[in-house]
DNA sequence: CTGTCGTTTATTTTT
DNA sequence: TAAACGACAG
């Protein structure tokens, strides 16, 4: 049996309360993952049956996680539990009902690219198209209804949407219907509308699901509070665990207040603060502590540590943002140099866009590391096209997938085309794909034309009952010419890339396709198509590989690192500038949320880096360090004396004072190569190698290639080399994997 | 229908 | 900066 002993107080009376409502307030590092495993194995050992308990997280990560730290604890399967995100737990929950609410059970799953494709139609079909129909805004109301209420419509009308909005909403809510598909709110919304209007599926799902646990509670908006309440209102056996300190999810939809009044939603519930944090530093906490406290309304709760000292948080004030980026990278050599490994490092930003001058400047220095987030695999071009084959093999009826396709490769079929067969559509109440197989009422030049995409899809429909997926998706691919489309695209050499981002996707449906049991009714393309769609990167983050780890401080949440640097410490980027303009203290407090998520998410080092002049959206600007950094107690942080003289650059020298870096003038600015620019600070760089022009050369990652100019002495020498492959890069020459050849 | 060219616009995004 | 989108000519 496992051991409560490892638990301290609080964890254990959460662990052992196994009736009734209970909240845990878990402060970030608090061990809330190992109240969740131990409650979930004491309820087992308490007599309850694995089927009987449902455990929602907001990641697969964290569903993973749980499932495999539960299995541990009670040796037995815990197969039959219910372990998953709230999204998965609804797809399951409609594969099983969708029929009862008018959908059919081989639905398929939107994501926002989808979502926009179809909303771009819709207003194509309304004859909107023009450019002043702001599509991504309309976009973002009908999901806001769809978060914050059960009936969205009256939501958008309460809320004075223009009727534009309106209109799209509607006729986006039936073209979904039409194409037998779910967004990620409808998985949702649509399963509350399931347990709602049928009282036996509700039935059924109260009486198995006995015991509710959800993570991240402070995370869950209206949809989810009212998924949870109808499960558990009645024998009121949930147990929610969260960190209103960690709620940065306010502008999907996340509802914070469902955690701040859970004692009140659920009569009699007890609450449990886990304010011991076995994660970082007292400095770090400390700092953490400090910075939080500037919020109003939050759920008091200090957090402590015993692991005093440590140390101090080190902030850095540097002129550019590649300064920036290389003052990560020299630090994170130091540190390995000193036995720390590459993946004890993380390096955090408020923007995706910030990872560019950061990857490449990793590039240079040749530290291994990896970008989670951002642009995602499933997002890519390529992929989601061949995405879109597969999808509509799976359904006909997904004019999303159809449209993107239809003339990819080119097919000669554009827009007046595509307006016939809409028109036809329309008038037989059928999908695209449908009306397209049958060529009356149109005329034979548009008939043929579609007839040349019919055909093919007719074949590969036949070929892929044949065959296993993975192997079948090869020959699609060969199949409608791809490899050629994209050579007839291509402008900037990216057809190698693209080719090898298609045999990973093979490689990832033979994956799944092995996991897929012969005899169940799911297919391998159902369980690919629905892992797809649920899937992310950093659900695949593993130990294994030593790199440092880039992702923007959201994706950061629920993490851990050794060493953490948190990049762009300025106003107007971090807290963001919205934030600023609006002047809303939601958002402001929301932005003071992730600072204390980004800092907690440190081990034993925090490093925080500010530039005083920064190349953003194409054009400089200066921003004061950010308001976070000065609400962390001086004593905490070492702030390195402000230097007369950089090493180069040095024009900008006498701007910076401690406190507010004063604006340095853009113009001096105007030097732009992937350049070091500052001296290494100790002599830690490697024995300094020497380069000329025409030397050949070997890089670890991109290969042979000749030197084709030199800058710079010593460890500042930066050396411009042209690959066999065409590409030229700029790398530190001390740093750099490259050698002579 | 397709390619090119200029214009526009830029958080965060567990699912 | 750069990517994404729409306008427009071929």
């Amino acid at each position: 049996m496992h051991d409560l002993s490892v638990l301290n107080k609080p964890q254990r009376e959460a662990v052992e309360c196994l009736e009734g409502p209970l909240l845990v307030l878990a402060g970030a590092g608090s061990g809330k993952t190992r109240v969740l495993t131990y409650r979930i194995a004491n309820l087992i050992q308490h007599g309850v049956a694995p089927w009987n308990i449902l455990a929602l997280t907001f990641t697969n990560k964290a569903a993973r996680e749980m499932r495999e730290r539960t299995e541990a604890l009670v040796s037995a399967s815990a197969a039959d539990m219910w372990v998953m995100t709230f999204h998965s737990c609804c797809t399951k929950m409609l594969r099983f009902d969708a029929d009862k609410i008018g959908y059919e059970r081989n639905f398929l799953i939107y994501d926002d690219g989808d979502q926009m494709n179809l909303i771009t139609d819709i207003l194509k079909q309304m004859g909107k198209n023009d450019k002043n129909v702001p599509k991504r805004q309309i976009k973002e109301m009908i999901s806001d209804a769809k978060n914050m209420a059960n009936d969205p419509v009256a939501y958008l009308e309460e809320s004075f949407a223009d009727d534009l909005t309106i209109e799209v909403f509607k006729r986006y809510q039936k073209r979904l219907k039409e194409a037998n598909a779910f967004d990620f709110d409808d998985l949702l919304l649509k399963v509350v509308e399931l347990l709602k209007k049928n009282p036996d599926v509700l039935e059924k799902y109260r009486k198995k699901f006995k015991y509710v646990l959800v993570d991240e509670y402070q995370d869950t908006n209206a949809v989810q509070y009212e998924l949870i309440e109808l499960l558990c209102r009645e024998h009121s056996n949930i147990c929610v665990v969260g960190d209103d300190d960690q709620s940065i999810y306010g502008w999907r939809g996340a509802d914070i207040r469902n955690i701040l009044d859970f004692e009140k939603d659920f009569k009699g519930a007890k609450v449990i603060r886990l304010e011991q944090n076995y994660r970082s530093t007292s400095q770090i906490l400390d700092a953490a502590n400090a910075v939080i406290k500037n919020n109003t309304g939050r759920k008091s709760k200090t957090l402590w540590t015993d692991k005093k000292g440590g140390e101090k948080i080190t902030y850095e004030l540097v002129p550019t943002e590649r300064e920036e980026a290389s003052y990560i990278c020299k630090t994170i050599l130091q540190n390995v140099k000193n036995g720390a490994k590459y993946s004890d490092h993380a390096i955090l930003y408020r923007m995706n866009a910030q990872s560019r001058v950061l990857e490449s400047t990793l590039i240079n220095y040749g530290i291994p590391h990896k970008v989670y987030g951002g642009m995602r695999f499933f997002e890519r071009k390529e992929i989601k096209d061949i995405l879109a084959y597969l999808r509509l093999i799976y359904n006909p009826n997904d004019d999303v997938s159809f449209l993107r396709i239809v003339n990819v490769p080119k097919r000669s079929i554009g827009d007046s085309t595509l307006k016939k067969l809409a028109d036809k559509a329309e008038e037989m109440g059928e999908s695209l794909f449908v009306a397209a197989m049958d060529d009356t009422g149109l005329d034979s030049k548009t008939a043929s034309k579609l007839r040349s995409f019919t055909d093919t899809m007719a074949e590969l429909m036949a070929m892929c009952a044949t065959m296993p997926l993975s192997l079948f998706t090869e020959e699609l691919i060969n199949h409608i010419g791809y490899e050629a489309y994209l050579r007839s695209e291509d402008k900037k050499g990216e057809t190698e890339g693209r080719m090898d981002n298609l045999r990973e996707l093979v490689g990832n449906i033979a994956e799944i396709e092995k996991d897929v049991d012969e005899d169940s009714e799911i297919t391998a393309l159902q369980a690919f198509l629905e892992n797809v769609a649920l899937v992310s990167d950093i659900d695949g983050m593993n130990d294994e590989n030593d790199t440092v780890s880039l992702m923007t401080l959201h994706s950061a949440k629920g993490l851990e690192f050794e060493r953490v640097f948190i990049a762009a410490m300025e106003e107007n980027i971090f807290p963001s500038s919205r934030a600023n303009a609006r002047l809303s203290l939601d958002d402001m407090e929301e932005e003071r949320r992730l600072c204390y998520v980004g800092i907690t998410r440190a081990k034993q080092k925090l490093y925080l880096i500010s530039c005083e002049t920064r190349m953003l959206f194409g054009s400089y600007s200066s921003n004061r360090r950010s308001r976070f950094v000065d609400e962390i107690p001086p004593e905490l942080i070492e702030m390195p004396q402000p230097k007369k003289q950089q090493a180069t650059l040095s024009s900008f020298g006498g701007s910076s004072s401690a406190l507010y870096p004063q604006h340095a003038s853009a113009h001096m600015l105007t030097k732009k190569t992937e350049t070091v620019a500052s001296k290494p600070k100790t002599a830690q760089s490697p024995v300094a190698k020497q380069f000329s022009v025409n030397d050949k050369v070997r890089h670890a990652q991109f290969g042979e290639g000749t030197v084709v100019n030199v800058s710079g002495t010593g460890s500042t020498m930066v050396v411009n080399i042209h690959f066999a492959d065409g590409k030229i890069k700029n790398f530190a020459a001390a740093y750099a994997p490259i050698e002579k050849i």
